[in-house]
DNA sequence: CTGTTAGCGCATTCAG
DNA sequence: CTGAATGCGCTAACAG
């Protein structure tokens, strides 16, 4: 009955040798008649070539393993969305291994990967460390990075130093001398170093003054030449939350989360305590998630392309593939979106009229 | 320089026969002292064994493909986790693929799935139709589909009625006797026609009326017997925040989304006419995503926890490969989380001070 | 316990 | 253009 019909039966209920069915299915060198005789012998049986067999002879498993920190993030998704939007039509599939976040297990992965036989490999890494460079080499196939940067590496990634910028050029364009960046741990050097290192050079500042829980003198009066004070935060709402009081105790102008998340965890606070945003205090966030859209005020922020950075990096895994020069460069992924919760200074407040859903 | 060593190298290498090396790698039967050897020799060439050959051997890939509507949905991605938990651990790997809410290709990706190779098949589905079912069995694989139902094929998939009834009950029990559902279209038979029944049932209304653009009468005095009107909207919150208008005409007492996407363009819709949740209105979801808990008010929802789900759909093939009964049933993948967003009548209202975030 | 012997299903020389 | 022959790297009987 469904007794797995291999290419010999094709071969035998089309009159031919197995050899001309190969070749049917791959490029040419039939001719007409028997190109004939074996589509109807395949139709008939519902052939299937097997997967493992073409792949253990070819030495190519049209397989790109695929690297990422979690699964239940909407950045990741997309990316992964733009990943497949390129490796599809080019005739790959995708296998997934998660790392939970764990740098170990980005390695276990990779390697894990390799040994299933994968073409290539695309890893979203939470930190790349030497030990990443060394296996990459090691393993003899292309590997791309994306999420984090490392030199001698092909990597993928947002401009975070310029999303960085860009969002404290604005600020400070928008009249705001004195802010709250609410940053994660410089352990991650992406977000944590680089998005912080682009706004503060951005906004025009030297360098951040550390916030802590203990208690820190409250300036006295305006801050003229422009500040940032930096208050470390997860990467969750909740913990940016817990820290807005902090962050609050400043008076700055505007507060600054590194991810739309933190924002989201600091207006939910500033609500709480009866504080309006933008009147008593902007803020901003990074990432441009479609729930900023919603929340009131709608957030302002730098907004991701992460799907154009998955093919991107999908593209250039193909590239090395064929030993092709891989280009980087290309539209940018990032651009700002002005909402609702950043306040231009200097000029009275006018609230603006909410003008409906802007994604 | 990497020359891809086998197991015929390792074999002599360690002066055995290929097939003791093999034994080694599968289950024993190897002595000591060669197995001694035979280690040392895989220490030192850096031996993998090639998965193609392996497969083409043993039938079976431990590979399992998931067809999933889309990427960049934080539910798809907990299904995904889910089954990764229980996947990984057992050997099995899991293979991709992107139906974009779109049923016909949800039959390539099976269809195409299979070719691979994969042992098993856990289909995320946007409607099951007759077309699934044949395939599911002609594929002579085990398949378990999870999102949507459908008579004689194993699904797994959260109690969509159930939900409805709770909220409903629920409502009901808060004195609340006029509801607007804003629902889906029918064709989604989980969320457009099972949740909203089990809310009509539960909030006890025999049916809903429907609700269109036209203009509509508005009722002249208080409902007194419960009452249940639709409106359709979108998967969105785009959708639901352009009908909102239509609901709110009906002076409901609250607004039941079918979904924390849909409340959360109500809530930004009701937000911008001034107008207050719970206060004027209360408005309630499905879903249990986190941002629920951050918007103001926090959103009252059913919420679903599909990492477990993925994880019973994960078991489920691994037992049908097994040829062990699936057990449906287990922990219940559901509860209401009672925030903010709903107001019990009859009541003088108190707002309440907001407590944080209730995850 | 171990080596020998056969393929798994396919792509690819190589003669014809 | 086509068929016969040869492995890809590995596992699974089978005799030792």
């Amino acid at each position: 009955m469904d007794h797995k019909v291999t290419i010999k039966e094709v071969a035998e209920l089309a009159g031919v040798s197995k050899s001309t069915v190969s070749r049917y299915l791959n490029r040419g060198y039939v001719s007409e008649e028997k190109r004939e005789l074996v589509r109807a012998a395949i139709a008939q049986t519902g052939f299937k070539s097997n997967f493992f067999a073409k792949r253990l002879k070819t030495k190519e498993s049209k397989l790109i393993g695929i690297v990422l920190p979690r699964m239940d993030s909407v950045t990741v998704g997309k990316l992964l969305m733009g990943i497949n939007r390129v490796l599809d039509p080019a005739g790959y599939q995708v296998l997934v291994q998660v790392s939970q976040l764990s740098q170990r297990r980005e390695l276990e992965a990779m390697r894990s990967l390799q040994q299933q036989g994968v073409d290539g490999i695309i890893v979203d890494s939470v930190g790349i460390t030497d030990e990443h460079a060394l296996l990459a080499r090691e393993l003899t196939l292309p590997v791309v990075f994306t999420g984090q940067e490392y030199g001698g590496l092909t990597c993928i990634k947002v401009d975070d130093y310029g999303a960085g910028h860009l969002m404290g050029a604005f600020l400070r364009q928008m009249g705001h001398t004195h802010a709250v960046f609410a940053g994660v741990s410089e352990t991650d050097k992406a977000v944590g170093r680089e998005r912080k290192q682009g706004f503060l050079d951005g906004f025009g500042v030297k360098e951040a003054h550390n916030l802590t829980d203990e208690a820190v003198p409250v300036p006295s009066h305006p801050v003229t030449t422009p500040q940032v004070d930096f208050v470390e935060t997860g990467f969750d709402f909740l913990s940016a939350y817990d820290k807005t009081a902090l962050m609050w105790a400043q008076q700055p102008s505007v507060i600054v989360g590194a991810t739309d998340n933190i924002s989201l965890g600091i207006l939910r606070y500033l609500h709480e305590r009866g504080l309006h945003v933008p009147e008593d205090v902007s803020v901003t966030g990074f990432g441009g998630y479609e729930v900023g859209a919603v929340v009131y005020p709608a957030l302002t922020t730098v907004a991701f392309d992460f799907e154009l950075i998955g093919m991107k990096a999908a593209q250039a895994v193909l590239d090395m593939l064929h030993d092709e020069a891989v280009c980087l460069g290309g539209p940018e992924p990032m651009h700002l979106i002005q909402r609702e919760s950043v306040r231009e200074l200097g000029k009275p407040f006018v609230p603006e009229q909410s003008t409906g859903i802007t994604l």
